[in-house]
Parts: C-alpha cells; structure tokens; sequence
DNA sequence: CGGGCCCTGGAT
DNA sequence: ATCCAGGGCCCG
C-alpha cells in the first residue's frame, strides 16, 4: 500500500516524535513481523538508544540508534502502519505487530493488517557512491538491508542517466521496469500509473524501445507526481493508510489515472481503460498514452 | 523475464 | 463463495 510519498509522509511524522527520544523497549506481538530475523535479543541489544536520524531510501525506513551500528530497518509492506500514541493502547491495537515503548512513556504502534510489512535490524554500511544513504539522514550508510534498491527518483544523488541507461537495456514492460526496485526505488502501483499518464506513455511499450532521454524524462514525472503527492501527505483510499498522528492524505483526489475507470481523462476527456500489466491492475488513457502516439514518445526509438 | 505466492479483510 | 487489493521475492 504506502509508497514512497506516503513512506515519506511516514518518515517525517517519525522523525518530529522520535528523534532525541529513547527507545526504551522494542515489543514484538507477531512472530511473522521478525520472520527477517526472529532473534529477538538482536532488538533488545537496541533499546536504551536514543534515536539520531529517521532515514527512508525508496520504500524502506529505518531508524539510526546511539551507539549502534545497526538501525532498526522498517517495510510497511501493503498495510503497514506506525502510529504515535501518547500512551499504550489499551485494548490492544488489532493487527498490532510490534511496539516501540519510548521514554516519555509514548509508543510508537507498528500495525499490520495484511503482514507483508516486517521489522529487522541490519548493519548500516557505506553507500556505493559515498553519499547519504537517503532521506532523513546525513551519513554515507544505508541498512545492508536496503542496500539491493536503487536511490529514488526524489533523492538529489539519484544518478538519473545511469538509472535511464540501466532501464534502456530490459525489454520489459516499461510499468514493470518502474514497479523494479532496482532502477529507481518508491514507485509502487499507483505512482507508476500517474508517472506514465504525466508521460503519455503505454504502460506496456518496452522499456527498450525508448531512448535512455526519454526514460530520464519518466524519471522526472515521477518524481514530480511524487513530489506533489508529499505535500499532501499521500493517497489515502480509506484508513489503511494514515500517518503517525493518524490523519489521511489528499492525494487521492489528484489522481489523473489510477482507479477511474470509465471516466473522462483529464487531458482529453476519453474514457480512463482498465488492464492488467505485470499481474497488477493498470489505469491509463488509450488515446494520451496510446503505443508511439504521445509527445514524450516521439523519440522512441524505431528498433536496436 | 513473467507468473505465482505470501496474508487478511472488504466488496461483489 | 469468490475475487481483489497500493509490495516484494522466489521460482522455473
């Protein structure tokens, strides 16, 4: 469910509550939240640390203690949650997989609904490129969990050429190359739809079969619509997703492609399609983003 | 490189 | 009862 803007939205309601608290205590209600890494003296041997930066690279957040050179590595996955309360809930929160008891007797709630988010510690190592190792955080380290991804599309040291020239070389589908990790990170289903529509691109042409300046270019959208999409806290269909205090975003309503079937696309008034691509749903205009008829496409290249 | 699967709950 | 959901990984 949350991706990178509302990852981000996240991240910036972390950081205003927990830095320069104590985590005095990691509880973990769900087995399957540390099924990374079930040893859980591996998160005892974290709290008393009092939190220095909150990070997030792509989809992924993490927590840099004191005195450690592990940070507490969190993915929401489809339904995560991290809610500041001000006191422990009680009843119980449902769907609560983990509990950071901080020292000004808050907590900071992990809940997950659908269980594809977990917890896990991971040593930060230096980033490739020696830059910070993303958002939210000023050291040249990133959780060698996170390591795998690329920088996201809204991180200053994103290497767009390299990332465009990387993407040029996959005859995938271009959604699914944006959906891939491993190109540039946070993209998730919905920005991908949004950035193409930004692009008027079909979201099955081949990523090969567009010059590496145009994928640059789709690189720009996304970063745009991301970038928008943080500044109103993210998309919010309903309460799964909602930041720390949570609140939802209004993104939703500036959704230019992803769940309006049947109704009028915003450029040109024909009607938004439904299809499946890379087994996920997909939006798109047939006429703005129709193969080979669109502004942004009119250098794609005839064959290589 | 595409397909299937992990899981739960809400909609149809 | 069945299908579908915003992520990611592993499999063949």
């Amino acid at each position: 469910m949350p991706e990178l803007p509302e990852v981000e939205t996240i991240r910036i309601g972390v950081e205003r509550r927990l830095v320069g608290r104590t985590v005095e205590e990691i509880l973990v209600h769900s087995a399957r939240t540390t099924r990374h890494e079930p040893d859980l003296s591996t998160y005892a041997e974290l709290a008393g640390g009092e939190v220095r930066e909150v990070a997030r690279r792509g989809k992924f957040l993490w927590l840099v203690l004191e005195g450690s050179t592990r940070a507490l590595v969190v993915h929401l996955g489809m339904s995560g949650q991290l809610l500041h309360l001000r006191t422990p809930p009680d009843p119980p929160l449902r769907h609560s997989a983990a509990t950071l008891v901080l020292d000004d007797g808050s907590v900071l709630a992990f809940v997950d609904q659908r269980t594809f988010g977990y917890l896990r510690t991971s040593p930060l190592v230096p980033t490739s490129d020696g830059h910070p190792g993303g958002a939210g955080t000023r050291s040249g380290t990133v959780p060698e969990a996170a390591a795998h991804i690329a920088r996201d599309p809204l991180d200053p040291h994103l290497d767009v050429e390299d990332a465009a020239a990387r993407m040029a070389r996959t005859s995938s589908a271009i959604k699914r190359v944006l959906l891939d990790q491993r190109y540039v990170s946070g993209v998730g289903n919905i920005y991908a739809d949004e950035t193409l529509w930004a692009a008027q691109l079909h979201p099955e042409v081949p990523a090969s079969s567009l010059a590496t300046e145009i994928l640059a270019q789709v690189i720009a959208r996304s970063a745009e619509v991301m970038g928008a999409a943080v500044a109103v806290g993210g998309t919010s269909f309903d309460s799964l997703y909602v930041d720390t205090e949570g609140e939802s975003g209004y993104f939703a309503r500036e959704l230019r492609a992803y769940g309006r079937a049947g109704a009028p696309c915003r450029r040109c008034g024909t009607l938004v399609q439904k299809l499946v691509v890379g087994g996920r749903a997909t939006y798109m205009c047939p006429r703005c983003q129709a193969r080979g008829a669109n502004p942004v496409g009119r250098m794609v290249r005839l064959e290589r």
